[in-house]
DNA sequence: ACCCCGTGGAGAACCGGTTTTCCAGACGGT
DNA sequence: ACCGTCTGGAAAACCGGTTCTCCACGGGGT
């Protein structure tokens, strides 16, 4: 029978233990550890202090913590699809943003077959974490009623999406961002342009078309097309070719997510049209990929991070002041050149 | 000055809450509603305290059953890179069998930037989650030799790569998948093939060569050539460009990962061959992409998913009993034939 | 010798749960 | 009427922190 002394290293070092081998008592090792400037302590007792806890490894206990202060330190990051690239950068933003402001984000899956999303709102209701990151896209998301219904119970901000009334939105200038791809499709002389822009009901597919009709018009030009079809490959495959096969006289296409493009460029291919010179492509969004297709792909880039970066700065702002505020991110986005756009050939 | 009655809702409902209206103390509440089967308590008590915690919507906090349980029942995933979708189906499969067995998962992005990784073991320490699944796959990883120094000290689990000694790996038949390629490739009469294995130290890398060239062996040949690249798009067109410059002969190509596959697929095309006619692909993993590609790629899709749930299981093991085993996934990768493997031409 | 004040820290209450121990009262048997 | 047992629940300790209140002691002034 091995008795264990009282010497002996426990699973984690305590507040208590550290109190302990210091002499003095756990609330004073509380406010050494945590900077208490009212506290007034021998310089020789909290370098010992703080030596004997850094011995011992010693980590403040989250839950106990919570318990006591009533947060916890954490947000959390709600977004729809991890396979999307996009929310990888955004998420990268909120990350470094809220390590910076002494936060962790937990990131979590927003997919549909979980419980209806309550679980979401759940996560604050339980403690586990301050306040909610939304990104999700979705229109009749049930977490977004009961955001909405009692907006005050839970600290919140919408990220890249557009809730009308909520006052808590943080997004990008996407009608600008659509401006300069249109600018850029007139510029090498393109006058009938389509878009892609995705599902109707979604607000980031809104916000895009309505900066394509308006720099447009602004050009004196129309719309040569509008299909939606939903934001993936297949989405932009299908919205291609209703373009191609009903609008043939179009010369470029504004789509509306890099892998609608991917799919658009396929959908043009299948129809007989040479790349990029039978039909001219610019996307919203950047990605690495885009240098290794064919034709290396021309883009609007975004200020990804720098969203995920606004956005964990509004909630927080939102914690410690209860203020809410709607924000845009005016710059930030610019086109990349490459290959797949051209001077119209007719 | 308004005051705020007992009878005002609070923030949230506390189990002290619902034992006051339910007229009983909480840890009768407490009991209720853990399910205790030594509780011997009245049916109507029972079905009392039930309904009033559900008007009240009380919600345990997590942090208090956290410090009172000593687990969270929450799990981190760690992975490597988020813009990467490989760990977007590893970790559907890894939340939805946590949420079978009651337990909730963090997902954290481990960049390199963050000091030094010994963040992600302090989120045990701290209390915050109760084990690891540890997807990342740098070799010189901090928080892996912390993990094998201590191995005890923290529940985890290697998703996806192999830490020799650790008895704590679970992976996929990595081996067998690239066998199956070259069968594939084989099949078609391919006979001078290549490889874009990825980094050398990295042991993903290790195991689809192994597989690779075991299997070449086994049909009596040897790899035409390898050409090492990092996992990604540059890689795989670096990769690629040396193999057909330096090999001309070469008619068929199989790389690590779907990204080095689009950028072989560019290599190829600026060294002017036809794809699939002057060289076929065949990759290590799939991609809804795939199907729009030009041509359309065939893969290998890896059962990651399972990878993801498998994980799960075992550090959940590990966690109730404190056992430990690596576990491989034998089957469930699959060949999914597109149009990029075509008989040689020569 | 006495008072006052600043220094340096002790002690206890509290956050919201879980779990173990204990007990009042009803009930049945003799 | 008395005893033992079972039922249904009360009470308290504990998890690991934070913070508020209070006090012992020593030195300086008069």
């Amino acid at each position: 029978m091995v008795t264990i002394s009282s010497q002996e290293p426990r699973g984690r070092a305590r507040l208590v233990d550290v109190a302990e081998r210091s002499g003095v008592t756990k609330s004073i090792v509380s406010r050494v550890i945590n900077g208490d400037t009212t506290l007034r302590i021998r310089p020789e007792t909290r370098t010992r202090i703080l030596r004997i806890a850094d011995d011992l490894g010693y980590r403040p206990h989250a839950g106990a913590r919570a318990l006591s202060l009533s947060r916890t330190g954490v947000l959390a990051l709600l977004i729809p699809d991890l396979s999307n690239s996009v929310y990888a950068a955004v998420t990268r933003g909120a990350y470094r943003q809220a390590r910076e402001l002494g936060y962790a984000v937990l990131l979590a899956e927003d997919t549909a077959d979980v419980g209806g999303g309550d679980d979401y709102a759940e996560l604050v209701i339980s403690g586990r974490v301050d306040g909610l990151l939304v990104a999700s896209a979705r229109a009749d998301h049930p977490l977004v009623d009961r955001l909405l219904r009692e907006p005050d119970a839970i600290a919140h901000v919408f990220v890249n999406r557009e809730v009308p009334g909520s006052h808590r939105n943080v997004g990008l200038d996407m009608a600008g961002a659509s401006a300069a791809a249109v600018d850029h499709l007139v510029a090498h002389g393109h006058r009938h342009i389509a878009m892609t822009p995705g599902p109707p009901e979604l607000t980031p597919a809104q916000a895009r078309l309505g900066g394509f009709r308006a720099r447009l018009e602004h050009h004196g030009l129309s719309p040569e097309a509008i299909a939606s079809g939903d934001f993936s490959e297949a989405g932009g495959y299908t919205a291609a070719r209703e373009i191609l096969t009903r609008w043939p006289s179009t010369t470029a296409l504004y789509t509306s997510t890099f892998v609608q493009a991917i799919g658009a460029m396929q959908a043009a291919r299948s129809l007989g049209r040479r790349l990029p010179h039978d039909l001219s492509i610019i996307t919203y969004d950047d990605s690495p990929m885009a240098d290794y297709l064919e034709p290396r792909l021309t883009t609007v880039a975004m200020p990804l991070a720098e969203l995920g970066a606004t956005a964990v700065d509004l909630l927080v702002e939102q914690l410690a002041s209860g203020q809410v505020r709607d924000l845009r991110i005016e710059d930030g986005f610019r086109i990349v050149e490459r290959d797949s756009v051209v001077p119209p050939t007719r």
